[in-house]
DNA sequence: AAACTGACTAATA
DNA sequence: CTATTAGCCAGTT
C-alpha cells in the first residue's frame, strides 16, 4: 500500500467485495468506493496492489468490458485467465459481456457492515 | 512548486 | 467502427 491509502482502502474493499464470476469496471468502483469521477486511482491503486494480495483485482475492468493493458504487457493475460476460470467469457476480441458479467452492489446491503 | 503521467470514462464528430 | 476533446485527480519527477 501506498501514501494516502485513505482512498486506497476504500476501493479494495469494493473489489473485495466482487463476488466470482462478475467484474466491475473502474469507474464503477470509484463511484462504489464514493469516489464518483476517480476512475484513475482505482487504476492506481490496483497498480500498487502487491501480488499477492487478497485482492481479486483481475476482476476489475475498463468500461469497454475489456482488460485494460498496461505498459508492463504481462500480468492482463494472467488476469483474462483468471476471470475465464471463474466463469467469465471472453469474445474473441478479448472483451466480456458487460451486460452478464457485470457486478452490481446489492441494494439493502447497506445495514451488512460490522 | 509546476509539469508529466496514467490498469479511466463519456460525449462528439 | 476510429479519432478527438474534455473531465478527473493522485503519484512522480
Amino acid at each position: 500500500m501506498q501514501p494516502g491509502s485513505a482512498n486506497y482502502a476504500r476501493i479494495y474493499a469494493i473489489v473485495k467485495r466482487i463476488p466470482r464470476g462478475r467484474v466491475a469496471t473502474y469507474g464503477q468502483i470509484a463511484t462504489l468506493a464514493g469516489l464518483d469521477g476517480h476512475a484513475r486511482q482505482v487504476g492506481y491503486a490496483l497498480h500498487s496492489l502487491p501480488d499477492r494480495s487478497d485482492i481479486p483485482w483481475h476482476r476489475v475492468i475498463n468500461a469497454k468490458g475489456e482488460i485494460s493493458p498496461r505498459s508492463a504487457g504481462d500480468s492482463h493475460e494472467l488476469q483474462r485467465m483468471l476471470l475465464e476460470e471463474e466463469g467469465v467469457e471472453f469474445s474473441l476480441d478479448g472483451r466480456a459481456d458487460l451486460k452478464k458479467f457485470r457486478w452490481k452492489r446489492p441494494a439493502d446491503y447497506a445495514d451488512r457492515r460490522r
